[in-house]
Order: C-alpha cells, then sequence, then structure tokens
DNA sequence: ATGGCCATGTAAACGGTTACATGATTGG
DNA sequence: CCAATCATGTAACCGTTTACATGGCCAT
C-alpha cells in the first residue's frame, strides 16, 4: 500500500492529473518513491472506488482532457493515519549489498568496476539532490510551510547517508586497488591513477 | 530474480536444504535479503527444473527426511555472471524517506515517536551488526577466506551507512525537541530529558 | 501438555513491471 | 519532419507476501 500512502500524500498538496503525478513522482518524490503510469492510473481508479479520493474531467482544448483528483477527508485521515503509525521495517532487501556480499567469487578487477560504477550513480545522485535543495532555498513562498522543512530535511539526510556510502565504498575501492598493486607487484609498474 | 542470486549465491558456500538456507537467510544475509520459506521452496523447485542446482534425499531417523541442494557449473557460472554485470540503481522504493516527505502533516510529538522508534531499530541493527563482526574475527578458520573479507567488509559499510543515518535523525529530534520546547514556551517548564 | 525445532509444501492475493495502443499539439 | 509533451489506459506477467496444512521429536 505504499504508492497508495504516496498518492495521498502529493494529492494532499494539491489536487491533481494522473499525468501530473508521474511528473511530480520523477522530479520530486523521486529519491523515494517510484512508480510506472499504468501503476499510477490503476491505483487512482482504485483509490476513488474506495472515496479515498475523487475526481472530476478537466475539458482542455489543444490537449486532452484529463481527470483531475482531489483528496476526500477520508483520504486524508487514512494518510495521517499511516504518518503516525509505527514505521516500516528498515532493510529487508538490498541487491547492491547482497552482491558484495557473494563479491569474493569475482575476480579484483571485476569487483572494482562494479564498485566504481555504483559510485558514480551515487555522484549522480548526490549532483541532483544538491540542485534541488538550491531550488528548495529560492522558493520560500510556499503553501504549506511545514512540507518544505521535512523535504529540505530529508534531502540533507539523504546527502548525508549517500555520502557516508561514498565514503565507504572508496575506501573499499583504494583497499582494492592496493591489493591489485601489491600482487602483480613490479610487473605492472607506474599504474596508479587510472580512475 | 535477485532471490534467485541469492540462493546461487548461498549454495555456491555449501550444498544446503531449503530449511537450512532459510535459516542462513536469518542469521548471515539478514542484512541483505530475507524471503519466506514458501517463496524459497518454490524457487529451488524452479531453480532444478533449469538446472541450476541439483539435488538429493537424505533420510534421516528422529527428524523429516530433507531435500539437499547443490550448485551446477551452469549454476555458478549464472551467478558469477550477475556478480560482474551493472549493478541495480540504487534508491527507488524507500517507505521510511517517503513518510518523512509528507511528515509536515502531522503534530511534531507524533513525529519525534515516529522517528524515535525508528533511530531505537537502527541501534538495535548495529548492535546485531557488532556482534556479527565479532563472531567473525573468532572464526578464522573458513573454506572461503575471499568470501570472508567481503562480509566483513559489508558489514562494516552497514556499521558506516547506519551510523551516519542514526546521527541524521537524531539531529532531527534535537531540532524538534527544541522547536517543541519554544512553542509552549515557559507553559511546561522543566522538560528537557524525556526520551 | 506446550511450545519450539525440524522440514516441506499449496493456494490465493497483492503489488509492481513491461509491453503495447492511441492520438493531438508544439517546438526545433 | 521528428521528437517531445500531454494524457490515459489494457493485458500479461513476475516476484513477493500471507495464510494455511502436516507431523514427529525434544526439552521444560
Amino acid at each position: 500500500m505504499s504508492l497508495r500512502n504516496a498518492l495521498l500524500g502529493v494529492l494532499s498538496l494539491r489536487e491533481m492529473s494522473g499525468y501530473d503525478i508521474k511528473r511530480s513522482f520523477d522530479h520530486a518524490v523521486h529519491f523515494v518513491w517510484n512508480a510506472a503510469d499504468s501503476q499510477i492510473y490503476r491505483e487512482l481508479r482504485d483509490m476513488e472506488k474506495h472515496e479515498l479520493i475523487v475526481s472530476h474531467l478537466v475539458q482542455q482544448d489543444g490537449k486532452p482532457n484529463k481527470r483531475v483528483y482531489r483528496v476526500t477527508e477520508h483520504g486524508l485521515a487514512t494518510l495521517d493515519e499511516w504518518l503516525r503509525s509505527p514505521a516500516e521495517a528498515p532493510f529487508d532487501k538490498e541487491p547492491f549489498l547482497m552482491r558484495l556480499f557473494f563479491m569474493g567469487r569475482i575476480d579484483r578487477d571485476d569487483a572494482i568496476r562494479v564498485l566504481s560504477e555504483r559510485r558514480d550513480e551515487i555522484r549522480a545522485l548526490l549532483a541532483v539532490a544538491s540542485d534541488r535543495l538550491e531550488m528548495y532555498s529560492d522558493l520560500s513562498r510556499t503553501e504549506h510551510p511545514e512540507m518544505l522543512w521535512w523535504q529540505v530535511r530529508l534531502i540533507k539526510g539523504f546527502e548525508h547517508t549517500q555520502t557516508a556510502q561514498l565514503e565507504w565504498i572508496d575506501s573499499l575501492l583504494d583497499e582494492l586497488r592496493t591489493q591489485v598493486e601489491r600482487d602483480h607487484g613490479t610487473e605492472v609498474p607506474g599504474l596508479m591513477s587510472e580512475d
């Protein structure tokens, strides 16, 4: 039911069409949740059936018509109930860590490559996070200042934890590279800064 | 297919029954992956059909008989191919962070409770991690020293990143508590160390 | 006698992914 | 002219979770 909560959450900010929500997911909620369009549309219909949201059609010209959704009182109550409930258990599926668990099977060079790729991905995510943070600082005029407070903290937390993960990966890469140098010792001499 | 890879991984260490694997998941792989028994048994049968593993029945007395699985060459090749392939994308579903994203909706006291609970859970996980690390240091006699190296690094990485997350949550709790104090100002006076 | 360990499963439901379909408008 | 944007969906599939079933052994 996490997608349902995510949808209630974004609709609590303002009424939106499925398409708006998808864009919202792609840019703002992106660090935190994601879903395919088809899943969003299906879930919205289902939520309307359960009276968590209501919709009306909006006629448009030059563009396809759209169906705009708004949260009901019942929907808001459901959202808040979730927010107040005990948090989901942390950590149960971490494909990347699982992979490292068995990484001893393959060559150090391959391991180095896998880790480097992940390092680059994290750096890219951190860049996006830092952009987002700048964006937030521009936007002081919001309908929802309480929301902004949390969203800023969230991005900062994201930066903090991802930086920690980066540090760890970098230290692993260092260890692995010194092992490689030690291994083929003088055979392959001055090769200290390939990245 | 992540469960499949996890199963190939544990079976690459030694041959095991479904039940052994479940216990192995509960204790060692626990930080990294988890699965219900029913899913494990089903997946094992399916993997045998695909010739990634083979099994034989082991007669036991005093205990129910069991089916013990062993990885085939094809299974090992599949495992290694996965290990060498680009890593799964980081971060796409984080229910706890998503919750924080919308946390502005509820009272600070409720938010404090939710965060405190998570903080306690992380502390508990860190305690388990630290135990595991001690356990590993005792066990120098292993059939798979290369595996041990990675598993130790993995736990250390886990400690590192979870500690970072803890720091962040603690700082949030600090901020929230000072806000609460500021809010009902002198009304509720000496209330500085409820935890 | 009660509950935990050993051991393996079936069945149904749920949540999420992937592939595909449609079609008009706008900007480079 | 081509690609992107706007807009909504269907269908099939896959992986995971949950509930339930069975039954002997052993220790408290």
